[in-house]
DNA sequence: AAAGATTGACTCTTCAATCTTC
DNA sequence: GAAGATTGAAGAGTCAATCTTT
């Protein structure tokens, strides 16, 4: 059956039903994802998926590793939430912070050994979550499509936010 | 030009790229979103985007009230965070509680005049910002194929959660 | 003065324990 | 005892201010 028809007198300021229900579904789908897949890394690594995602920045990085300010780009979080986050894993011994040669003000964040095996093992974790709790439902040609997606939805959300704060503090 | 195929030695555990791309605008686009919405929310009505989710549930509701349990299945909240976030609603004067006379244990929030109104200010704003950042950029039938993507991965949140917490209780 | 990073104070959310009612 | 809701303690992230280097 064909789902009934938005009523005309839908006042206009209100989201469509088919609007509510994407609104809606990006965000359930998104955050229980994050939880099913956080509780699952700590369960059987110890490991918050704020941990890995980081971890994972600098594995993926030239030498293991990133400046604070790039993480923060990558990662969705302020600089500050950085630095805590980085407090956490140097506390741990996943991550070591490291001076800058080049510029006195920058701080590398670097893999240590221990970081580096603690993502190797708790990759396959994350991946199997990943494939069974959501890559596993897409249709054949859906990864792409979704891709194009986030493609034109992009908020830049790094130079965005940066940008606002910038315009805010002059006005 | 065609994206560069995937490299035949990538190791088992790791994501494709597209598989990464995927998660991580999934990660982004949510959160920069939330983001974007809830700064012009607190810009113009002084309201946090959490407190207009739930103020948005009630307004939905028959007799604009829902039980606590019921606002915490909807919002992606845990049932404490639900009545901390009424709590502040309440002291805001945008909710009121109401104990249900069919069961002493239940309690309802309840829409007050002013949250009625404060709600209906912001939904402009609110649907606005959706459709300029969001909305907006999607073509022909992606609203459509995105709630039918939603509808494959829902993870149901609720119900999975209190599972894996009774589960965790009884070993 | 601007950029990179950090810190103190604060907000929001969760977990585990508790209270009340069924 | 189980369910609905709340509470104290603690975790994690943000903002605004600060420090250092450019």
């Amino acid at each position: 059956v064909a789902t009934a028809p938005q009523p005309d007198f839908r006042r206009n300021e209100l989201l469509t039903r088919d609007e509510r229900a994407a609104w809606v579904g990006l965000l359930q789908t998104s955050a229980s994802l994050v939880r099913r897949l956080d509780d699952e890394l700590r369960q059987a690594h110890g490991l918050p998926l704020s941990s890995f995602e980081l971890l994972a920045q600098l594995y993926r990085a030239p030498d293991y590793r990133l400046r604070m300010a790039e993480l923060a780009e990558h990662l969705v979080l302020t600089r500050s939430g950085v630095t805590r986050l980085v407090d956490r894993l140097v506390r741990g011994g996943l991550v070591r912070r490291l001076d800058a040669d080049c510029d006195g003000r920058g701080v590398y964040a670097e893999l240590t050994r221990r970081g580096f095996e603690a993502f190797d093992e708790a990759a396959a974790t994350h991946v199997d979550g990943l494939r069974r709790l959501f890559f596993g439902r897409l249709g054949v040609g859906e990864l792409e499509r979704l891709n194009d997606l986030w493609d034109r939805t992009d908020l830049d959300p790094a130079r965005a936010r940066e940008q606002r704060l910038r315009e805010a503090r002059e006005s």
